[in-house]
DNA sequence: AGCACGCCGACT
DNA sequence: GTCGGCGTGCTC
C-alpha cells in the first residue's frame, strides 16, 4: 500500500486522470483517501486528492515521483464525495478537480506562490542582485513587476547560484482564544489568597472569582469583568495557581443563545397525513422522493422540522437547503431555535472564515443538521437520514458554473447512497417535478389549505393600458393607490414587489433613441446614480453618464427603466405621509442589513416595504395586508421557454406573502398583459390549471419535461470562426446522435457578445441519448487545442436553466 | 495550467 | 552567429 492515486490541480482535459505517486515511508499509515497532498508535477508543486490508496502502480516504477506532504491531518472529502465527485464529473461534463474543488469551502482551496531563492551568500554582478534587497529570496511576482531580465535569472539557474521555489498554501485559518482556569479547587484556593499580601487586591479579586465559577473563561472576557490586565493574571499562571489553554474557537456568526428555543408544534390534520409517508421512508431506511406541493403558509416548515426530529432521534443527519435568497435570519432562527447548537448554516453572506467554522462543525460531527444554499448539498455527513429541498422550483438550484450540477440531481444521489428520503417542497414545483410526481417517479404530498384555515389573499389584476388610456402615467394604477392609502390609514402594512429582470435602468435619448451600449458586450449599460456611472453587468465595464447625447449631442439623455430607487421616489411623491423601506442590493449589501430592515419593518417603523427578488420569499409578518405587484409580466418577455413558468411561481411567491395571519390580505397585480394565462391562474391560485395548460405547450414545442436539453455555446473574439465551429459541432451531433434527437442551430445566443467575444449557440433536444455525452465529450477533445491556444471556450449545459 | 523544448525570423 | 518569438507536448 505506496502507491496512492491523485487527482492534480489542474483543470484541463489532458490532466483529468489519476496520477499516480509513491507514499514515502515517513507518511506511511498516516495518508488516506480522500485528503489534500502536495506533489510534484512537472517542474512545479501542486495540490491534489488522494482518490485511492493501492499497493501497485502500472508504471515504470522510475516515472513515479513522491508525494512531498500532507495538507490535512484528517480526509476532507469522504469516500462517498469521492465517488459523488466522479460520477457528477462524467454527469455534467467537468473535471474531476472541478467537482472536488466545488464540494469544499474556498478556504480549502490551495494558492500557490513562486520564489527565487539565492543559494549563495556571495552577491552576482547583475541587476537580479538588487532585486533580493539583501534577502536570501524574492518573490517571483515581484521580480515580474519590476522587470527582471528572465535571461539573467535563466542563467543564475544554470550557475547554481538560485533555484527557484514552488510554495503551496491552503487558505484556511483557525480563530484561537486563550481560556483561563483555576488550577485548584475552592478550598486551595482559600490557602493561596489567605497567604498572599493584602496589597495584591486584584489578584484575590480574580482568584475569589475562580472560587465562585470554577469553568474555564475566556481571557478577554475574564479581563473585562474583572476590569483587570494581562499583567495581573501572568504571575498567578507562572505560580501554577491558574492555568491558560490555546482552543480553537469558532467564528460565531449567529448568537445562538439569543434565539429562543421552541418545540414540535401540534399539527394540522394535512401535516399529519403527509407526515406519515415520511416517517415511514425514514423508519425503514428507505429511499424515495417525495415531492411536498404546498400552498403558501401550509405549514410546510414545520413538517421539515418534525421529519428532522424523527431522523435526529435515529442518531442520523439532515440536509435542508434552501434558496439562498430566502436564507433569511427569520428562516435560520426556526431551525436554530428547535435544533440549538446542533446546526450548522451555510450561506454566502458569511466570510470564507466563518463558512470555514460551519463546514468544519460538519466535519468534525459537532452538528447534525445543516441548513444551507446549493453547495450544502455536499455537506461531509456519513450518515444521512434526511435531504429536504425548499423551494425546489427556485433556479439557484442550478449551478451556471462549472460543474453545471441541479442540487435536486445531486441529492437524489446522495440519498440513494443513504437509503434515505428526500423531500421536494414547493407551492410552484417545477413542471418536470410535479409531472414526475404525477407518473409516480416521486410520491406526491399535497397540503391544499393554510394554517388556522385563513383564506389566501383576494387577488385584483388591474391592467396597466387602461390606466395609461386613463391618462395616469404614473407606475403606480390609481386603485393601487388608494389600497395603499387606506392601508397607512388603518395602520397595516404593504409590501411593494417590484420584478428588475427586464427592467434595468438602461440609458437612453429622448430626441433621438440612442441606447447606450457597452462596447465589449451587447447589452445595455446601466445607470447607477451613486457615482453618476454607466456600469456593464457581464464585465464590469465603466463610464462616467455623459452630460449629452454622443449622438446627437441633445442634453436630454435620461436613464429608463424602473429601479427600486425610482419607484421609492414616486411613492415618496405621490404618498407623502408613507414611511418606506428600500431593500434591494444597494441597501442589503452591508452584513446584518437585510436583518436590520427586516426587524425596523417588523416592528412597524415603516408602512411600505419596496423590494425585489429578495422580498418574494419566507417573510412573514402578521401586520401586511396588501401586497402589491408593480410590473408583473416584466418576466414574461425574455427569451426563456419557462418564462411562463416562472412568472406564475414569482406572482404565487409574493401573492403569499399577505394576510398570514387574522387579517385578510389582498394583492394588486399590475400588468400590461392581463389576458396572459401566467398571470391569470396565479390570480386565481390555480396551480393544477397552470400545469396542464402549460404542459400542453411543452409538448407542442418539444421542450422539457417532455424532452431533455442540452445547450452547447461557443465564443470567440472572431465572429466567422464562432459561427463555423458551432456548425461544424451541429453536424457532428446530427450525424452521431440518434434520428430521434433534434438538434437546433447555429443561432446568434440571446447575448450576442459578452467581453468582446461573439456567442453562438446550438440546442440538442432528446428524448433517450445514451451516446450524446461520449460524443460531446469527443468534441470537446477535438478542440482541446483550439481551446487551450485560441481563444475558443465551449460551454456545455446538460438540462440548463438559463438559456443565455 | 504552466513550463521546457525547439524551430524560425530579426538583430548586434 | 544569437536572441527571443510562439507553436507543441508533457506532467505520475
Amino acid at each position: 500500500m505506496n502507491i496512492a492515486k491523485v487527482v492534480v490541480d489542474v483543470p484541463a482535459a489532458q490532466t483529468n486522470r489519476v496520477f499516480d505517486y509513491k507514499i514515502p515511508d515517513n507518511l506511511t499509515g498516516t495518508i488516506y483517501q480522500g485528503m489534500r497532498v502536495i506533489v510534484p508535477f512537472g517542474p512545479r508543486k501542486i495540490m491534489g486528492y488522494v482518490l485511492e490508496i493501492t499497493d501497485h502502480s502500472d508504471l515504470d516504477p522510475l516515472k513515479v515521483k513522491e508525494i512531498i506532504e500532507l495538507m490535512d491531518i484528517t480526509p476532507v472529502l469522504t469516500e462517498e464525495l469521492l465517488d459523488l465527485g466522479k460520477w457528477l464529473a462524467g454527469h455534467t461534463l467537468s473535471f474531476y478537480i472541478s467537482t472536488f474543488q466545488a464540494m469544499l469551502p474556498q478556504a480549502l482551496k490551495a494558492t500557490y506562490q513562486k520564489e527565487i531563492h539565492r543559494l549563495q551568500d556571495s552577491p552576482f554582478d547583475n541587476d537580479l542582485d538588487k532585486m533580493f534587497h539583501g534577502r536570501d529570496y524574492l518573490d517571483y511576482q515581484e521580480f515580474v513587476e519590476r522587470k527582471g531580465s528572465h535571461k539573467q535569472l535563466q542563467q543564475a539557474i544554470q550557475d547554481g547560484l538560485i533555484e527557484m521555489v514552488y510554495q503551496v498554501n491552503s487558505k484556511e485559518t483557525y480563530k484561537k482564544s486563550t481560556l483561563i482556569s483555576a488550577n485548584k479547587d475552592a478550598l486551595e484556593l482559600e490557602e493561596v489568597i489567605s497567604n498572599m499580601s493584602a496589597q495584591a487586591k486584584k489578584k484575590i479579586t480574580i482568584l475569589r472569582y475562580f472560587q465562585e465559577h470554577p469553568e474555564p473563561i475566556v481571557k478577554k472576557d475574564l479581563i473585562q469583568k474583572l476590569h483587570t490586565t494581562h499583567a495581573t493574571i501572568k504571575p498567578l499562571i507562572d505560580e501554577g495557581v491558574l492555568k491558560e489553554e490555546v482552543k480553537e474557537i469558532y467564528r460565531n456568526p449567529y448568537k445562538d443563545d439569543q434565539i429562543e428555543r421552541t418545540t414540535a408544534l401540534p399539527l394540522m390534520d394535512q401535516q399529519k397525513k403527509v407526515m406519515k409517508p415520511i416517517i415511514n421512508t425514514i423508519d425503514s431506511k428507505q429511499h424515495d422522493v417525495f415531492l411536498l406541493h404546498g400552498v403558501t403558509g401550509s405549514g410546510k416548515t414545520e413538517v421539515y422540522l418534525q421529519s428532522i426530529q424523527q431522523v435526529l432521534r435515529e442518531g442520523k443527519e439532515a440536509i435542508v437547503l434552501v434558496p439562498e435568497i430566502s436564507l433569511t435570519p427569520q428562516m435560520v432562527n426556526r431551525f436554530k431555535g428547535r435544533f440549538g447548537s446542533e446546526v450548522a448554516v451555510m450561506h454566502s453572506a458569511l466570510s470564507k472564515g466563518e463558512r470555514f467554522d460551519e463546514w468544519r462543525k460538519i466535519q468534525r460531527k459537532e452538528v447534525k443538521v445543516v441548513v444551507g444554499a446549493r453547495s450544502a448539498i455536499f455537506a461531509p455527513f456519513e450518515n444521512v437520514g434526511i435531504i429536504i429541498i425548499d423551494e425546489e422550483h427556485e433556479t439557484s438550484y442550478k449551478q451556471e458554473e462549472h460543474p453545471r450540477y441541479h442540487t435536486r440531481d445531486v441529492a437524489i444521489y446522495r440519498a440513494q447512497y443513504h437509503d434515505c428520503p428526500v423531500i421536494l417542497g414547493s407551492a410552484t414545483p417545477t413542471l418536470e417535478s410535479y409531472a414526475r410526481a404525477k407518473k409516480g417517479i416521486y410520491q406526491l404530498l399535497a397540503m391544499p389549505d393554510r394554517m388556522n384555515k385563513t383564506k389566501m389573499p383576494t387577488v385584483e389584476i388591474v391592467d396597466m393600458r387602461e390606466e395609461l388610456h386613463a391618462g395616469n402615467r404614473t407606475m403606480f394604477s390609481r386603485q393601487l393607490k388608494e389600497d395603499i392609502e387606506q392601508r397607512i390609514a388603518r395602520k397595516e402594512q404593504v409590501v411593494l414587489f417590484l420584478n428588475r429582470r427586464g427592467y434595468s435602468t438602461f440609458v437612453m435619448c429622448r430626441d433621438c433613441g440612442y441606447v447606450i451600449n457597452c462596447p465589449h458586450c451587447d447589452i445595455a449599460l446601466t445607470y447607477h446614480r451613486k457615482n453618476q456611472t454607466l456600469k456593464c453587468h457581464y464585465c464590469s465595464y465603466e463610464e462616467k453618464m455623459p452630460p449629452h447625447c454622443p449622438d446627437c449631442k441633445s442634453e436630454t439623455i435620461r436613464y429608463f427603466g424602473t429601479g427600486t430607487q425610482k419607484v421609492e421616489e414616486a411613492i415618496q411623491e405621490l404618498i407623502p405621509e408613507a414611511r418606506v423601506i428600500r431593500m434591494d442590493v444597494d441597501t442589503t449589501r452591508r452584513k446584518g442589513s437585510h436583518e436590520k430592515l427586516l426587524d425596523q419593518f417588523g416592528n412597524h417603523e415603516a408602512d411600505i416595504l419596496l423590494g425585489t427578488q429578495m422580498i418574494a420569499k419566507g417573510l412573514d409578518f402578521g401586520n401586511v395586508t396588501l401586497v402589491g405587484v408593480l410590473a408583473a409580466d416584466s418576466l414574461l418577455h425574455l427569451p426563456d421557454f419557462r418564462a411562463a413558468e416562472k412568472t406564475f411561481q414569482l406572482l404565487t411567491q409574493v401573492s403569499g406573502r399577505a394576510g398570514r395571519h387574522e387579517l385578510p390580505g389582498e394583492v394588486v397585480i399590475q400588468t400590461y398583459s392581463p389576458e396572459h394565462y401566467s398571470v391569470d391562474l396565479a390570480a386565481q391560485y390555480d396551480y393544477e390549471g397552470f400545469f396542464n395548460k402549460e404542459m400542453l405547450l411543452r409538448k407542442t414545442y418539444q421542450y422539457p419535461p417532455f424532452y431533455f436539453l442540452t445547450l452547447i455555446t461557443v465564443s470567440h473574439p472572431n465572429q466567422l470562426k464562432a459561427l463555423e465551429i458551432t456548425r461544424t459541432i451541429s453536424q457532428l451531433l446530427i450525424k452521431h446522435l440518434s434520428d430521434a434527437a433534434r438538434i437546433l442551430g447555429p443561432t446568434p445566443s440571446p447575448l450576442t457578445r459578452i467581453k468582446d467575444r461573439y456567442r453562438f449557440q446550438c440546442m440538442v433536444k432528446y428524448k433517450n441519448e445514451p451516446e450524446q455525452r461520449r460524443v460531446l465529450q469527443r468534441i470537446l477533445a477535438y478542440y482541446e487545442k483550439e481551446i487551450q491556444k485560441n481563444d475558443l471556450l465551449i460551454q456545455i449545459d446538460l438540462q440548463p436553466y438559463q438559456l443565455m
